[in-house]
DNA sequence: ACCACCGCATGACAGGTGTCACGGGCGAGT
DNA sequence: ACTCGCCCGTGACACCTGTCATGCGGTGGT
């Protein structure tokens, strides 16, 4: 008795209670079905073999490997192993670099935890039926945002000066010569219209540029 | 037919999945009713007073007013305006001075977003019943943490450091000469053990001394 | 009255930071 | 070949920061 065709879905998201929830929130819909769930990007590939998920949802903010990091490094590794699922990603943050980075990782939808509940089911079977997603708001910020200014080294060196540590520690962590270090930080604040390296690297976070 | 006494839940988190979601998992349980959502930290009072709830699952990072601008703060309005409501916090972050805080404010309970989520709903009943429910692991942090050693003028100049702004704008922002703030920041550089004052601020924001 | 403490402030000093000028080397596009 | 941008480095300068000593007024305890 094959009633209707069920959609398999994927969750992957550190916060068990949210997992949970969303899980919940789900098998309401008769036509969904949630057939796996992790806590780090790193599992998210075998789960996804394991289970036939056809849509995967991934938060982007989760631990994981090295070598996967975070959700949208599952994205791109799942748009490797298992071409068949399509990637949802669900995020606190709607920063404009997110949106970008996501979807050149082969994602192929993209909703912010604060769109409203039912939204997320149609979000799923629009990604299922091989439809982009896309919050538009966040689209256009996206677009208006503009691309990012910094190159490798300078994302490099703002990542580490995020949590405010001196600049022979940031040059030791990266391997450069301090003199070097402060090159790329007053470069990096030139290009934000910042005035400390704090205030730079704070900046590029939440345009998602590093 | 009153078969089963059912208990009244009220929701306020900002992120409209995340409400969705809890609600969705707790309206599986027959003895749970949400009753009312929120996402603001200033409407819980309001609600709660309309919707007669007797839990409120509170997130505690939620916007709100200046009077009421997070759920720790809601949890001590909701005390004192509807002594019959009882607070259950649940937050992404296991702060230990978060829970000394919301303890301390008056809330009955406190979990964190990655415990399971069955648990949720035996949290609920638990606080319900009159019984406080607390994370072991987290109770002991919180205990071996230590108390908050910084002063109020330390804390507020630490909050304001906390984006990396220079110590001219940050007197600007409490009033304070520059001189002062200088010395305020040194001395909280040496309660915790730093060497710049934006490690200290993420250091005392991590413990939830700010 | 006295002392201890706290909040707030100033001044001085060493060291860290942001800016600039300048150098060399390397790959990509023209 | 030439230019351009990025990489990596040095040196110098003004300014900002972190530390310390010192001071003054207020508050609370004895």
């Amino acid at each position: 008795m094959v009633s209707t065709p069920v959609i398999k879905i994927l969750l992957a998201d550190d916060q068990a209670l949210v997992r949970g929830a969303l899980a919940a929130l789900l098998d309401l819909e008769p036509d969904l079905a949630v057939v796996a769930e992790v806590g780090r990007a790193d599992d998210v590939v075998a789960a996804a073999e394991r289970s036939g998920a056809e849509v995967c949802l991934l938060d982007i903010e989760m631990p994981g490997s090295p070598e996967v990091p975070d959700g949208i490094a599952a994205a791109a590794a799942l748009a490797r192993a298992v071409p068949s699922a399509r990637s949802l990603m669900v995020t606190t943050f709607g920063r404009p670099g997110y949106l970008r980075r996501a979807l050149e990782s082969g994602a192929a939808g993209f909703v912010v935890k604060d769109t409203p509940a039912p939204e997320l089911a149609e979000a799923v079977r629009r990604v299922h039926a091989g439809l982009r997603v896309v919050d538009p708001l966040l689209a256009g910020e996206s677009l208006a945002g503009g691309a990012n200014p910094l190159t490798e080294r300078e994302a490099e060196v703002l990542r580490v000066a995020l949590d405010g540590v001196p600049v022979a520690r940031i040059a030791d962590r990266v391997h450069l010569s301090p003199g070097t270090v402060r090159n790329y930080l007053s470069s990096a604040i030139g290009k934000t219209g910042t005035s400390t390296r704090v205030e730079a690297a704070r900046l590029a976070r939440d345009r998602g540029w590093i």
